[in-house]
Formats: structure tokens, sequence, C-alpha cells
DNA sequence: ATTTTTAACAAAACCGGTTTAATGTAGGAC
DNA sequence: GTCCTACATTAAACCGGTTTTGTTAAAAAT
């Protein structure tokens, strides 16, 4: 490895200098300023990033922190990240995504501080441990959801407002006439999980209708895939109780497993049923069959939001503690119709 | 920031005793370590990171490289991502994401190494210069996809097996009677156009029909959707050349713009014309309508060889030159028929 | 002509760890 | 009792940069 001693004894000054020839941050004469780039450039010479982060404290990288078992990552995630790298990209920032196994993390090797400025945590739960960790440390975040609890007033969060946005589509639902409506809801240990739950019965107490009890059921604890949970309740459900006319969905890919449900059973979305679901991206939802209405939750956004936030925590020293709720917009395309 | 001299200094002992009993690279007394790892805990210590790659010149992370103007990813990147995740969740390894502006490349600031052990590439065009830098520079990679050139024999690789993979497609469309078909491919410049446009004619030998001039189509560079160029070519190209009767896309998202060209024109598919696509991931071609015809090229699998693959390189020092490359299988869904 | 300032660079200290060489102390062999 | 060895720990050197302090010679001021 070439290091800025070679260049320094190949130019014939000091390393001094020749930190000074790169960085610009003192004057150095025309002729030695010559010598050291053409020095550096024989000898191929990159300065060593670890090095000069160890003593900048700085490292131009951000980290995105998720929860191990989220593998692979969803929809909703991958925008996500899409939007944190566009912002990243303007100034200058690395991402580095940090998913280690468990058992890995107690090794030595791997208790260290985390290689980076500031970190975007996802998916938090009740009194996120990765929260009060980077707290006491003092490592700047921004979480993506709702932290929990006295957690909550302490540190940077973007989120969308699930409570409004299930309030919206519900609503939607009622005015349509349908008084069923099933939804399936995510994990339960998640946060998000109880705003959009909310937000569910929230509408039903608006327009005076009482929600049918039974009809919100959660995605078992991230096993299985989004689709297949769709597909098999909607058959299950369908079957079972009588005079389900609407379905809220979780994800477009559960909407995926729905319709593929409504296939089997030889029904028609929406002559038969009703579909509505909160949906990551815009990208597919318009190519289903029939175009699926959904609440975009607009994760790129969110995530570009994030990226901004911690970037300016990290550069401008620690701002106040913002907490942003980005709205949801409500798309009708064409899965869901009036009753009758 | 807490440092390894304090815990030292509360301690009572020197810097390296506390070192090594972190490490256990040598012994220590059972007292004098739990003083030690009282101290660290009271004093909530973390190694610094930066510090000890520093001298161990090992970051347990690698990097995908990406250029930078393909953002935000599409499918074909973001399975790729996670397979690459996969392998090295199981390993150990981050991944650092490394897109950055060409113009904040050539500030001093950014021109270091980057803090990877290695690196995979992505979309390789002719004679990268990624490629021979980090060649000079002794920095392993694995390319995804076919390094051009006299490169190709100096850097391991995977890539999908591209040139059977179109001549597969086409030959199914052939076998069913389409003699004009459109190649929607993709930006000319990247080695894997060159691979499946030879793919494409090499079946038109085979079936002994002489390929039509003008139908295969590059994408222009990088700039726009595919979406969009799919929608805006199909348009074009079906209105202006009598004939074409099959269109074969560089990826899912062309599909999608070609399935909204037949709407907007009123075209059914496949009764007016088949569709076949490359295919990043199985997630979505179901769901279209019809489902998407198309050569699955499971990035997901070629993420997790390009991780092991460089993984392999980074501990095991140099292995020799390998390049894998996967098959393709064509999954017949619903998009291509029979002509007349 | 002498002192003061400035420019341009060298030398050394530092960042926070790891590793090697040196040191001291206890136990065993003779 | 002396010498050697083994063991636990310390002091110092090192990783590859940046930054502070010191030094020298030329330019400017008095």
């Amino acid at each position: 490895m070439v290091t800025i001693a070679d260049v320094a004894k190949a130019a014939g000054v000091s390393k001094g200098t020749v930190s000074s020839v790169f960085s610009k941050k003192r004057p150095i004469s025309k002729e030695v300023t010559q010598r050291v780039l053409k020095a550096a450039e024989e000898l191929n010479y990159r300065p060593n990033y670890w090095a000069r982060s160890l003593v900048n404290r700085k490292t131009n990288i951000i980290g995105l922190n998720m929860r191990s078992e989220k593998m692979p990552l969803d929809a909703f995630q991958h925008e996500l990240l899409d939007g944190m790298m566009e912002v990243c990209y303007e100034h200058g920032y690395r991402i580095l995504i940090n998913i280690l196994q468990p058992s890995l993390l107690k090794q030595v090797e791997l208790i260290a501080s985390d290689p980076v400025d500031g970190e975007i945590l996802l998916d938090p739960i009740h009194d996120d441990p990765r929260i009060e960790d980077r707290l006491k440390r003092h490592v700047p975040i921004v979480v993506v959801g709702r932290p929990s609890g006295e957690l909550a007033g302490q540190v940077c969060s973007v989120d969308n407002d699930n409570i409004a946005a299930a309030a919206k589509s519900v609503r939607l639902l009622l005015t349509q006439g349908h008084r069923r409506i099933l939804f399936l809801n995510s994990a339960k240990d998640r946060t998000v999980a109880e705003d959009r739950e909310l937000g569910y019965y929230l509408a039903h107490r608006e327009a005076g209708v009482d929600p049918v009890a039974g009809l919100i059921l959660n995605k078992p604890d991230d096993d299985g895939t989004s689709i297949r949970f769709g597909y098999e309740t909607t058959l299950q459900m369908l079957r079972e109780h009588a005079g389900i006319s609407a379905i809220l969905a979780d994800n477009e890919s559960m909407a995926m497993g729905i319709y593929q449900a409504a296939e089997e059973l030889g029904l028609h979305i929406p002559g038969d049923f009703s579909v509505i679901a909160f949906s990551g991206g815009e990208h597919f939802p318009p190519a289903m069959h029939p175009p699926l209405t959904g609440m975009r939750l607009d994760a790129r956004t969110i995530g570009m939001e994030a990226a901004r936030l911690l970037i300016e925590q990290v550069t401008a020293g620690a701002a106040g503690v913002k907490r942003i709720l980005l709205p949801s917009e409500l798309v009708e395309r064409g899965s869901c119709a009036c009753t009758h």
C-alpha cells in the first residue's frame, strides 16, 4: 500500500507538506505542489479513508439499521432506500447497510461502535433497545416510524400519518356502503399496526358505525410472505364470515394475494368485493387488474426526509427534536366500488 | 468519547492490557480481566471502529459500486442487493452502497480509497475504468456482468448467461411463428446489451430466419425511466413498422410500458402481439394482466454468488479468477401466443 | 543596518486502537 | 543461594493520516 510517507519521500518533502498539498489548508509553493502531485500520480497514491476518518472524526457514511429478521427487503424498504440514496448522493454521503446476525453481534470484533456519522433506524418496537443505546452514546439518529413511550420526545423521526391514512381509506369504504370491512394488518408488535387499527376505529366512530368484531387480523410475526398471508386469509375469511364486502390490506403484496384468492373463488373485484391497500410505491398498483386503489405511502419521500434530517443533524450539530408526519394520498384506481 | 485510555486509567492498567482483555490474544489474569470489564461497562466503552480498522487493515465491509446514473434501483438491483445481504448477514459483513456524484468524486475529500475490504461492481462498460483502478490498487472485486476485453481474464465475475437467455426467448417466439420481433434492448455501452443482441441473432440463424433490420433498439443512455421508454417506443414502432407481432423487453418495467401502450392502442396481448421480458424477480410478472411470460434472471442468486466469491477472495487471499454463469429459466405465463 | 513580519516547509505530536519489545516477579531446577 | 524460565503486565512503537509547533530565509518595516 502506498502511504503518504512514500509520496513524501519520493517528492523529497515531509508528510505534513503532502497533506497540505491535498487539503489546501495551508499555502504550499507552486513548485513543491507540482512535485508532490507528480509523485502521488506516479505512485498511484490514495489517502487511507480510515486514517483520515480517525483524525477527522467524520466518515461521511450514514447507517441504515433494520431488524435482522426483515429479509429480504419489502417494497416499502426498497423505496425508502431509494429515497435515502438520492439525498445521500447529493450530499456526498454513503450508506452502510447494517444487518448483522444477533449471534455475531456478541463477537468482540463487532461490538465496536458503528463506523458511521449517524443512523436511520427502521421498524421501531416498544422501548427499542437500539434507540436507547444510540442516545447513550450520542450517535445522531432518525427513526422511521413512531418511537414508543418516552423515547418519542428524545429522537427525530419520520413517519406516515398512519392514523389518518387508515381512517381515510376506511372512510371511503364506509361511504361506499361497506359495513363489514376486513383489515389485514401488519405484525402486532410494530407501532404502525397500532396506529392503523386506531384509524380503522376512528373512521367507524365518525360514521356512527359499530365495527364488526374479529375483522382485524394481524400478520403473524414476520414469518411467511405477505402475498401468501393475503391469499390464505382471504380464502378462509370469505368462507367463514358472511357479508364481508371490502378488504383493507397492509401492503400491495397482500393485495396481490387477495387478487389471487378472488380469482380462485371466481369472485370479481370490485363487483363482489372491494380491495384497498397501503402501498409503498406507485410502480405496480396501476399495472394490476383491476388497477389497485390505495393509500400511497410514499416511502421514497420518507427516505429522503429521514436522510435530510440526519445529515442536518450530523453537519449542523444537534438540531431540535423534530417529528415529521407525512400525509398519504388516496389514489382511486378501480378496485373499490359501492355496494349493491 | 470514551477511549481505551480512559478505561485503562479507570482500571489502573495499561492500554495494551485493556486491548488484550477484549481481543483475548494474550493471557490476562482473571482478577485484572474483571476490573477492566467492569470499568469498560461503567464507562460504556466501545472500541473505535476506525482506529481498529486502521491497524487491522480489515473493515468487514464490502462495497456495492454502481454507476451513479442508475437511480433509483430497478427490480434486478433490488433483488441482487437482497441476495448480497443474505450472504453478508451470515458472514458478518456489512454493505456499503457506493454511489457518488461524479462532480463530488473530484473533491479531495472523496478521492480516498474506499473504506471496504472488497467491492462488487455492477453494470460494467467497455474497458471500465473502475475495474482497471481496482486491479491497480489490488482491491478484491467481483464484477456482476461481463467485463469486456482483456479485463475479462483478470477478475472474478458472476453473470446470467445472457446469450443463451436471449436466444431461448427469441427461439420461443420464432417457433410460435413470429417473424418481426422488436427487441427493446438496454443501453448500448453495456456489455449485457451486446450479449443479448448476440442471442437474438443466434436464435434467428438457428431457425434459418433472416432478422429484419431496424428492430433492435437500445434504450438511450440511462436517462428516463424504462417504463416510459417501453411505452413511447412501442407506440412509435407499432405505428411505423407493419407486421411486428412480438416484443422482447429488457426488463419488466419496460414490459409495463408496453402493456400501457397496448391498452392505449386498443390492442390485445397476446392476441394482437406477444410480449416477453427479462425479469429480475418473480414478484410482479404473475400479477400483470395478462401474466407476463419472461426469462427469470434470478438476480438474488447472482447477488449471493457474487458476495460469496468476494468474501472468499477477501478472507482466503487471492483465489483464482472465476467466472460464474447462471442459467435463466423461461417461465411461460400468458403474454405469448402463436401468430395468426 | 537592525528588527519585525511573513512565507514555506520540517519535525513532532496526535487520533484510538494493536502489537512488539522490555520489565518485573514468582516458581522451579541445580 | 544463584540462575533460568514462565508468566503477567507495562512502555513504546506502529498503523496512515492531520494538525500544531518550530525553524529558516527572505521581504518588509523602522
